[in-house]
DNA sequence: GATGAATGAGCATTCATTCAT
DNA sequence: AATGAATGAATGCTCATTCAT
């Protein structure tokens, strides 16, 4: 689309990476992305939308690039193991993104509380589909909640995005984390 | 020890949940606590040692109280149910302190970046130890890279604890979220 | 050259002649001269570079005015009795500006002991050179140190200005002054 | 008198010398004092009042010397010798005070303006009589205005002494300065 | 008299946002 | 569309002063 919106992107995702979202001035962002302070107000209302947009920029091709994923494969398990695959390895690609992602949004108060993340429930819901389906299939447990296993398959796989990305030397490779992290989680719900 | 001290950071933790960190000011919190804005400064050395210090404070007492439960437990599995039980009932019981745990402090950069959450990582360090004990008794895969499930159990734990609190409407009740979880973890790392 | 760089220091010569530097709030100089707090800050560094602003202004005025004054008369003497009388002049039609320059200035810790106030260098060299020309054709005192006189004369010029300034009743003419104080200091120092 | 007043007073001193009256707190002259902040205002109304203690605690002992020095010498050049001396002299042992009185003294602006510093005056004056008495016994030329002629020569001495006090590096003996500036001083005044 | 914990008024400075050009 | 100078609301922190003990 417009090629100065996503100019500004990249540079807000680059500077909020680096400072915080709160600390990051939007003269800093300005600067990095090359244009003038007033330019940013032509493409996002406001400091905290473009945050959001940074958000939703993602999330779209998180999205589009999971259920392709998920397309290509055809049993729930490989499925399930494709989608984790997919998150650590496009966190590992955006390290600056995955900052901004897990800690600054988080502090936008507005974020979490007003906004409603519709796009990051879509995410969810990919998840909960297949253990869903794997319930059906009867390859998973039927007592438990998709709900929560849901939750808790996403909190593992982003706890480790996380803890991969602040550190700075890597103590372990992100492949070995994905192949693990799958190992546990489907002998954990698997019939 | 100070009733002053503990009036304040009560009244932090507060104020920081219901605003977050960065949109409450010193002010509030002093009115929250019943005290003079410079009172605080008596206390704290600033706005971010007063969340580091809420940080600090929590995890004394998180910490103390799983090492007694660990204790009387007999068990691996035992212990490490607990552990989770007990992670999420504390959440559940101070709902405020948790939401700034959980939000607030991942967004005050200086903490997440510069200071060392050493609480933390002895808090990690309990589920370790148990994953690497449990290891060693034969009753857990050997292959499993205990770091790596540590943070994985931590995550799950954590993101479900998260969910509940912002959550208005409870769709689950903790006990059983703990009792799902904890089936799912363990049947995932068991031999 | 620039408007508002000029229309900031008249608008603080004013406010911090009148209410102290210390005592005077950059909102004061702010709205006297008209602009937004904020505007301030966009000439000037905070505050203190405000003051020094003011004083580097004003030197470089008083010097080029004093060069060339001086360069207009033949004698030592002429010179000389041109320099007080300059230097009295100039307070008289600048009340403002010589309270700050002499008691705010003083006040400024900072700029009486880490600034290098190489300006009012220059000006104290002018009258040190007049001295050391007179004492090599023969006009004054071969034994007087330089240095010492040059001091003592500016003391006194300066002292005399000071209470003019401050004196609310004047009870002498700044011209009388200019002419006895001439008087005085050259009968001191000539042969 | 009360042994508690001087130490504050010293310490006072020694803090505003150091720091400057505006940037100096209250609490540093009590803990330089060696006693609880509450206890300056038991002797002192005020920091502005502790600055003018000071002074008038200082021109008191300035006062009775200088009258006690002038008794001692019969002629009015002796008189007038050992003023000058002995101002220069005081000051160079109290280097801390002499800051004090120079710098801070007149960024009191309180004290420059709403305060009638009459122990100043008073100062003066021992000046001005040796003037005037001098020009009734046909020593010191008749034209000259006694006022101004004292302001010219305290002036003088002071910027000496200002001078000398903030110079790191003494590039002249008081001692000398003292002889030159009473040499070229009394020769400007004389008949 | 002496203390020092507590107070709260006070202010320099920042920075998101606007708008005339 | 793009600029960037100007705005002015917003706030963390300091420190002189008080007063209960």
């Amino acid at each position: 689309m417009n090629e100065k919106y996503q100019k500004i992107i990249d540079a807000a995702i680059k500077v909020f990476a680096k400072k915080g979202f709160f600390h990051a001035k939007v003269a800093d962002v300005a600067k990095q992305a090359d244009v003038a302070d007033g330019t940013i107000y032509l493409y996002f209302k406001n400091k905290d939308d473009l945050l959001i947009s940074i958000f939703e920029n993602s999330m779209d091709n998180f999205l589009s690039q999971a259920k392709k994923t998920i397309d290509t494969k055809e049993s729930i398990k490989d499925k399930l193991k494709a989608f984790l695959t997919l998150h650590l390895t496009l966190l590992e690609k955006n390290q600056k993104l995955a900052t901004v992602l897990q800690l600054e949004l988080r502090s936008s108060h507005k974020f979490m509380t007003e906004y409603k993340a519709e796009k990051f429930f879509q995410y969810l819901r990919l998840i909960e589909e297949l253990i869903i389906e794997g319930q059906q299939q009867g390859l998973f447990k039927p007592n438990l909640n998709p709900h929560i296993v849901t939750r808790a398959i996403f909190g593992a796989v982003d706890e480790l995005a996380l803890e991969w990305v602040l550190m700075k030397k890597k103590s372990f490779v992100l492949e070995e984390a994905a192949e693990q992290l799958f190992q546990m989680l489907f002998e954990g719900i698997r019939l």
